[in-house]
DNA sequence: GTAATTATAACTAAAGCGGTTATATTATAT
DNA sequence: ATATAATATAACCGCTTTAGTTATAATTAC
């Protein structure tokens, strides 16, 4: 299942997406508009500070600034830099692909549908949802 | 995820599918077959019992038989039964739709991304599954 | 009656999830 | 300088789910 702190990750990016480039927003902030723990926002946001999306400025006025364009950065990615690869089943995750025989007809199966989904999440970015009207799920 | 005793269910259902039908099958004659523990199987059969799809012959000489036909299972059904309702996400399962709005723009793309998963899982049926080779995954 | 089988429920260890707590670091304002 | 507001980072924790086990009852062929 995609976690909800992956969610969170693309309503944060979201968030600063919908702000003229280069606004700074401080976690309070983000975390008040959006409805998220603060604390999650926090941790959140190293991550996506890792992934070279975000810069942090410490300091009393300082913040956070989107660095990426938002149109650049879909779905997909969002969620497995925070949750890691996909996998809608075990075998297509972590465990070995099926007793390492690889042409079992349900795995086959599996990836198919995932790559249907995994298609719409990489179609979508998170400039299209700043875009959109209300995304504070 | 599709949890591993969804996938059993269908490496179940398709091995009673791989046989005339009307073939009595034990529970361990499944289980050694497909490499699932017997008491998984045992469980996940009544499961499938509860569902009409199975009928079970006690007392020596008994076991299951497969009552539906395997042309008219498809995954979607099998995993639905075993892991009840399928979400992608946390909104999409059994939260709340995000904070009781239920036009947010995160969800419908949620909705079509598992929508686009389901189609597949639903095209694909048992026998499908039976006539291929190998599905002893 | 014994053994082989299904039927059913309760239990358990391990992992993952969602979130909290604690502490350190940096920079601004006075 | 000092207090304060902010990010940075790591460790921790309770809850739920998952995957599997254990135990026991019911049925029936021989």
């Amino acid at each position: 299942m995609i976690t909800r702190k992956a969610e969170y990750a693309i309503i944060i990016l979201t968030e600063l997406a919908s702000h003229p480039r280069g606004t700074i927003l401080t976690s309070k902030q983000i975390s008040k508009n959006r409805s998220i723990p603060v604390n999650l926002v926090v941790q959140l946001l190293a991550v996506l500070k890792k992934a070279g999306w975000t810069t942090g400025i410490r300091g009393p006025a300082g913040g956070v600034i989107l660095e990426q364009d938002p149109g650049k950065i879909n779905l997909r990615e969002v969620i497995e830099i925070i949750d890691g690869p996909i996998g809608i089943t075990r075998c297509l995750f972590r465990d070995r692909p099926c007793h390492d025989r690889s042409h079992c007809s349900l795995r086959g199966v599996w990836a198919k549908a995932q790559q249907h989904m995994l298609n719409v999440l990489e179609g979508v970015t998170i400039q299209e949802l700043a875009d959109s009207t209300a995304n504070d799920c």
